[in-house]
DNA sequence: AGCGAATAATTTATATGTATACAGTTTGGA
DNA sequence: TCCAAACTGTATACATATAAATTATTCGCT
C-alpha cells in the first residue's frame, strides 16, 4: 500500500524523491518491527540477535570478536555496544574475555546458552526472511540492493 | 559500496534475500544519521521536524492535529508521542490546545518559533533530498517505491 | 627510551523506540 | 438511561541510538 494510505495521510507526498526516501525510511521501520515480534518469543531483541549472528559468523581466529569490531559492524557507536554487551552477558547470552595481546579490549563470545539459543532461532529466522523478501524476484532483490548502495554512496 | 565493505565483515551474507534485506536497514539506519547531522545545527532532530512538517501540511480545520494523529502518521507508539511532544513544548516549537469538542485530546499546533524555523529549515532540507536521490532516475525511484511496498505488504 | 597520538572500553546525558497499565472521556447498544 | 467498550493521553520500565568526556593501554616517531 502506498505511504500515503498506509500513515493516513491527507495530502500528498510533494516530490517523487521524498516518497522514495521516506519509503526506505519507513519500510526499515516495518521491518524492525517485525523482527521484534518474530524475537521476543526467544526473549531476543533484533540488535541482540544480530550480534550474536556476527560473533557466530565473522570470529577470527580468537573465537570472538571486540566491542569496536562489533560496532563497526553493527554501525553502531561503541558507547552503546557496553550496555547491549552487559545485558547479554546479564543474560547468560555472551562473555567477556581478556585478550591475550592488547589489554585494551575484551573478546566477546558466545556461551554455550547462545549458542544453542542461536541453534534454535536461526533456521527460523532464515525461513521467515525467504518469506518476506520472495515479494520480489531475484533480479529485483539485486537491483534494490545496487540502488540503495548507489543512494547511500550520495549522502555524504 | 557493498554492505560487506562497508561494514568490514570477512565472510560473505549468506543469501541474496537477507542482503536485500539488510541493505533496507543500514540505508535507512545511514539516511537517519545524515538527517540528524543535517538538523542538529537548527537544534532540531529528524523526527521533531518531521512532526512539524506533518502538523503544518496535514492539519485538518482545526488548525493542528492530536498526538493519536501525529502517532498513526509517524509510525510510532501513541506513548512516545507524549514526550516529544513535552520536549518541542519546552523548546517554544508547538504548543497543546484543548479540543473544543472532546475533552480526551488536545490539539497540536506551531508556535510562531515552530513555524519561523520551519519556514528556515524546509528549503535546505528539500534541497538535500533532491541532491541525495539524485543517485537515482526518476524510473527507478518510482520502481524503488513499488518493490519497497511489496515487501512491506508481505511482512504480516 | 620516552612522549604524544591513537585506540578500546566505559560513563553520562539525552532522544527515541517498545510494551503495558491506568484514568478520564465519549459513545453505542440493551 | 446507563453500562460496557473504545479511545486519548499519560506514566513507567526498558532497549537502543547519539555525543562527549574519561581512563587505561598500546603504538609510532624522534
Amino acid at each position: 500500500m502506498a505511504l500515503q494510505q498506509e500513515l493516513g495521510l491527507k495530502k500528498q507526498i510533494a516530490f517523487t524523491q521524498h516518497e522514495a526516501l521516506l519509503n526506505v525510511y519507513y519500510t526499515a521501520s516495518c521491518v524492525k518491527k517485525k523482527a521484534d515480534q518474530f524475537f521476543a518469543p526467544f526473549g531476543l531483541t533484533d540488535v541482540q540477535f544480530n550480534l550474536m549472528m556476527l560473533v557466530k559468523y565473522q570470529s577470527g581466529k580468537q573465537g570472538g570478536l571486540s566491542q569496536a569490531q562489533l560496532s563497526t559492524m553493527m554501525l553502531v557507536n561503541r558507547a552503546n555496544i557496553t550496555s547491549l554487551v552487559d545485558r547479554m552477558e546479564k543474560a547468560g547470552l555472551v562473555e567477556r574475555t581478556d585478550s591475550p595481546t592488547d589489554r585494551r579490549y575484551n573478546i566477546v563470545k558466545l556461551t554455550t546458552k547462545g549458542r544453542k539459543l542461536l541453534d534454535e532461532v536461526e533456521p527460523n529466522y532464515g525461513k521467515e526472511i525467504r518469506r518476506v523478501m520472495a515479494a520480489l524476484k531475484d533480479g529485483e532483490q539485486k537491483k534494490l540492493i545496487a540502488m540503495l548502495e548507489r543512494v547511500r554512496a550520495n549522502l555524504d
